[in-house]
This record gives structure tokens, sequence and C-alpha cells, in this order.
DNA sequence: CGACTTATTGATGCACTTCAAGCGACGTGG
DNA sequence: CCACGTCGCTTGAAGTGCATCAATAAGTCG
């Protein structure tokens, strides 16, 4: 449960018995943040990496005319800021979704874990390039694809990246996002995000109710958005276009 | 002239002599490549680095039905896949916009680089960190913009990337752009570009002519789309947004 | 020079926005 | 316990920013 980063880091490098003590030790760090709670704000200094454990986050700017755009999603597992902390200075917010334990790492603790653990530095830098192609797949979205297509390819991405982490089952995962939430996430206006779930729902590809999506047909909703997950850079799962490895299928367990 | 990296760089560092020559000595390996052309494609094994000396490139994707979206331009002193070429395959295109001047790298010079010299590390991982910040301040440009505030945000942004790389005069810098590349990069259509490039043109911001862009009224273009140089985190100009520092405004000469 | 690409302009259509009203769920305080 | 306000969601009606289609003009290159 703890260990959705670990699982995540695995899908890119096999550790060893080190390698996960040295990521483990991070844990007495741990804290609850509450939803809706800032992490770091644009224009702060940044001191620590946050890492989520638990829960939902995201990544914003605020304009000069107060809209807001939202950048990036983190779910459990994810660094928020493991490239950011070097930046002098923070040219975006990040904040909860849902409530959160987040594990707030100093960039020194990075930097000694980077010199000792070879394997582990690979898969952080492995992590922190998924998620710029995470970025990019995500300027094509918004730039080319129409507004059913766009939400649903958002579902396909996120049951794939919380499937590495052990957080769907039977295709459901917790969906804690307000509507104004996917439509600042997708240039869209909140009400439009409305009718394009009823369009989903009419089409039954989805359902969505108690903030929990559920898919109801995966390779269906991958078709209707043009889904291809080679940008996520996945090995050994059953999405990543390469040969399943049955013997690790025993790591799914959550 | 050719070192467009460099002085890219020492707007992050300040550089010793054996630092620059260690950059310099990658010079043999520039080649000529003509306009159109693609570097590295979807699907490719990254061998080599790309770093841009002279002329534009750019990033994209295209899409199953056949659109291209642009998500990234590259201009003189700029690497194109400097993370990338970690990845096991490409996901996503680069190609030229322009005839250019490119230096081919073979990672393991980038790695035997890294190794020898910290300041230009940290300088090569400042500019990574500063093409991803672009690359967010892209998604809020087409996420919450509207076309002619799109497009003047643009404008703004390669100003001041080609201001630190003494590839401006006057406010001018070369544009071998069609209308079609960037209604691809601001998913919009080539039409819509004609038409808010006029309405520019009208309100007396810009002049594009024979592939030269002409800002007319910085100022006032910036407030035009309340354009933030902090994304950039730039040092030592102008535009930083910190103090000027007038003893360092001879450094504005091309 | 002729062939092709790029840019411009008008007419029409549509995807999405904005505005507004109503509704249910939830929390708070009297 | 209910009254009340708030928040998130839904739906309709009207407006608009931009796309699409199509024709012409201007620029570019062998």
């Amino acid at each position: 449960m703890q260990d959705a980063l670990i699982r995540k880091l695995e899908n890119f490098e096999t550790f060893t018995a080190a390698d996960r003590a040295a990521l483990r030790a991070f844990a007495p760090r741990t804290r609850q943040v509450g939803a809706r709670t800032d992490l770091i704000r644009e224009g702060d200094t940044p001191e620590n990496v946050h890492l989520i454990l638990d829960g939902y986050a995201c990544r914003y700017k605020i304009l000069p005319d107060g809209q807001r755009q939202i950048m990036a999603f983190f779910v459990p597992g994810d660094f928020c800021d493991l490239n950011v902390f070097i930046l002098d200075q923070m040219d975006h917010n990040i904040g909860t979704i849902s409530p959160c334990q987040v594990v707030g790492i100093p960039r020194q603790a990075i930097d000694e874990l980077m010199a000792q653990y070879p394997l582990v530095t690979r898969a952080l830098l492995w992590c922190a390039l998924v998620d710029e192609a995470v970025l990019r797949e995500w300027l094509v979205n918004i730039g080319s694809r129409q507004a059913d297509q766009r939400i649903a390819h958002l579902f396909c991405e996120l049951l794939l990246r919380l499937e590495t982490v052990g957080r769907v089952t039977e295709n459901s995962y917790a969906f804690p996002f307000t509507q104004t939430d996917i439509a600042d996430t997708m240039g869209l206006s909140d009400v439009q995000i409305s009718r394009t779930l009823r369009e989903l729902r009419r089409l039954e590809l989805i359902t969505l109710k108690h903030r929990v999506l559920t898919i109801l047909d995966v390779e269906q909703l991958k078709a209707y958005c043009g889904f291809n997950p080679n940008y996520l850079h996945l090995r050994n799962t059953r999405w990543s276009g390469r040969r399943q490895v049955p013997w690790l299928s025993d790591v799914q367990e959550g």
C-alpha cells in the first residue's frame, strides 16, 4: 500500500533489497495533508521534494485574469517536483486535490540517495523523463483533440498510471476531481465537461459516481480517443505493447 | 556566432576557460541539414543528442488522423533531446524548420563531459529544467488563452530566448515558420493564424515580412498577452524581472 | 517562365462558452 | 431537528471564437 513508489520504479529497474530499503527509509517523513491545500506556491524557493504516497494532487498556474490551468496530475508514487526543485523560484503551484499522504524529502537526501544507489538514480531519472513525456502528450491532447476524445484520453492515461501502482480494481479507480478540475485541466468549461461525461456514459464507455470512475470497455475507450500508450514508456505490463512477462504478474496485488 | 550554446549556458553559470573549451570541442561534429528534414523519428532508438547551432527546428507528433502537433521550437543553442535520449524509443519526432547547423553528440560524450565539468553539468541540467518550464507554459498558452494572445505570447517568448543567444537586432528576429507551422503549434487553423496576424499588424504590435518578425512595441505586446517571463528563469538580462543591472546592458548587442 | 507552396479573404457552420436557473448533497448553526 | 448557505452537477438558451470550405492572390523555386 505504501509502496506505490517502489512499485512504479520497479517498472523500469529491478532493484536489490538495499535499493528498496533506501527508498523505504523516507517513510517516517510522511505527513497527512488535507484536500485543496497547496504544497508549494509560485514565487516560493523550493526546499523539499514532494512525494505523494496516497491521494491525488496537481500542478497548476493562475493567470492574471484568475483563470486556472492545471498542468499535471500526481497520483500515488509520483514525485511532484523532483526536477523543479533545482530552480531558484517556483513558476507554478502544487496543491492537493484529495487528502494526501505526502513525504517531504530535502534535496540533500535525494543527492545522497543518488550518490549511493545507481539503480535508484536511473529509475528516478526515467520517471522524470516519463513525466515530461506525459506533459508533452497533454499538450497534444489539448492542442489536437476535441472535448470528448480529450477526456477519454485522460481516463485512459490515469487507468494505466494507476494500474502500475496497484490502484485499479476491475477497471475502476478513485476519481476525486470535480468537473471544474477537469475543465481547468483540459482548457474547457465545466459545463462542457458535464455534457461530455453524459455523452461518454450514454455510449456506455464509462460510469462515474461517488468519485469512482469505471471504464466499462477499455479497448473501446482507447479506440475512441486514439490512445497510444507508448509515451508512458511502460514495461512489464499488459499495456506496454511489449510481450507480457507472466512471472511479474504477482506484483499486482495491492 | 557559433557560440549560441555557451552564451545561453552562461546565463545560468559562470564558466572557466576550460568549461568553454570542452563545449567548443564538439564543433567539428557540426553538419548542415536542410529545411523540413527529420533528425529523429518516432519509434527510433535514440543514439545521439542533437544540438542546434544555427537555424530553427521543432519537436512534433503526428496523430492517427494525420494531424500534426508541434510541442517545442528549437533555436540556436538548444539541445533537442538532452533528456529524451535515455528513453528506449522515441515517442515523437524532431525535424528542422529552416536549414540548420546541427551537432550530433554521442550520449557517451555527454556522460564524459558531465563527469569532468560540474559547472557545465549544472548548466545543462538547468537548461533541461527551463525547457520543461517552457513546455508547461505552452500548455497554459493553448489551454487558457485565445488565438491572438496565444500568438503574441509565442512572439514574446521567442524574442527573449533568441535574445539570450544574440539572435535579435532591434526587436527583430528570423521567423522561418509558415502559418501552418504556427497553426500546428497553437492548436489553431492556418486560416485563423492569418487573420490573427492581420489583427496584430493592425494594432501595430508587430510586422512580419520576408520571414523576419519585428516587435514594434515590446511592452505593449507583453501587456497584450499578459506575458510573465519568470518561467524562462533568465538571469542577467533586461527581462528577468529582477532588478536590471545597467552595467550588463552591453550584453545586448547581437 | 510555369509549377507549386504559402498567404489572404469571404461565406458558412459548428464546437464550445457564457449566462442562468434549478436541484441534490453536505455542513453548519440556531 | 430543521433552516440556511454553499458547492458541485445538470440542463436549456443564446452567443462567439474558431474551423472548414473555397476561390484568389502572392511568393518561391527549379
